[in-house]
DNA sequence: AACTATTTATAAGA
DNA sequence: TTCTTATAAATAGTT
């Protein structure tokens, strides 16, 4: 798909392999992507740049321990462990985001969906929600390279007052529930 | 690439879907292998189609024990929780926090949106929380005539963790009340 | 399974 | 890197 057709073996010029890199990696995880929404499938990729750098996509929770367990069946021996992305984590633009969770949220229809399809759901807006925290963070505290002296001293009190909140709220979370491999449905009702 | 511009929502004709899904996971195995070939890249991709079957592509041995290593080498948490508001608590000067929030902003995917339009994604995933956990309890807490054996285990289990919660939860009431509205705590940075 | 009308991805070029 | 554009490739709807 591009101005000459492209014989598959490896691009030898180093340049134009990392920029056909980026290309086909972002190309492949919006394909990833859009497979697992419209077929709803469940996908994992996994993409090492060959100087070490890992990009990845996670259609939903606890893929790789399917995988492990189903591997364990047929009698085949795999390994790892996951780390989530969510689907609403891996959008290619922010309005394709805002897209994405205002048909989610308007299309879902809550009453089809199994507890368990629920309990995955909020997890997903909770991830979802904490990017957006972090994001709006970052937004407010970047002005402060105009602020004055005071004024600085003022935002970095403010950061550490965040910081504290956020270290309640996780000492919160920690008696509320999660056991760490457990399943925690109901403990999300409160 | 079609007819017609498709939509990426869950196609809801079960034939169609099966068809979709069919075609564009042969696709993205495709396009998964020419990555890894073109770019000299380490690719690992599981698709589970939603009646369980397995397919996978892998560009060569370990993947995932590669990726295995590298979540306990970063410390697992690539994607957005509190820890990230924390990461923010510990710099000697200023212009080190701005060095990191500059990366941070640059990685971004929502690096577009302004604070009250995330403001108000905030308050639209909270709000989609909220009804997905009534929801959810209605579920949960409404007579079970339908489940299976397992899940009318699963669901008595969460009665009572729910139960035990409420109690934990009653009896934190008091520190609660520090916090002005029940409002999150990065809102206090606005 | 094939067939195509279209859309989408992307290789080169700027 | 980022954008533009010509072209190759993927695929949605149809047969």
């Amino acid at each position: 798909m591009g101005r000459r057709k492209l014989e598959i073996k490896k691009i030898e010029d180093k340049s134009s392999r990392q920029v056909a890199f980026s290309k086909r990696r972002n190309g492949l995880i919006k394909k990833a992507r859009e497979l697992s929404i419209l077929c709803d499938a469940h996908v994992s990729l996994l993409v090492f740049s060959s100087s070490g750098k890992l990009y990845q996509f996670f259609s939903s929770d606890k893929i790789l321990e399917r995988y492990e367990s189903r591997c364990k069946a047929d009698g085949i021996s795999p390994a790892g462990t996951s780390e989530q992305v969510n689907r609403f984590g891996n959008f290619e633009t922010s309005s394709e985001l805002l897209q994405v969770i205002e048909r989610e949220l308007k299309e879902t229809h809550l009453d089809q969906l199994s507890v368990m399809d629920l309990v995955q759901l909020e997890n997903e807006l909770d991830a979802a929600r904490d990017q957006i925290k972090s994001r709006k963070t970052q937004l407010v505290l970047q002005p402060i390279t105009t602020l004055t002296e005071e004024e600085i001293k003022l935002s970095e009190e403010n950061r550490l007052l965040a910081a504290e909140v956020a270290a309640l709220k996780k000492q919160r979370e920690g008696n509320e529930a999660t056991k760490p491999n457990g399943k925690r449905p109901l403990l999300l009702l409160i």
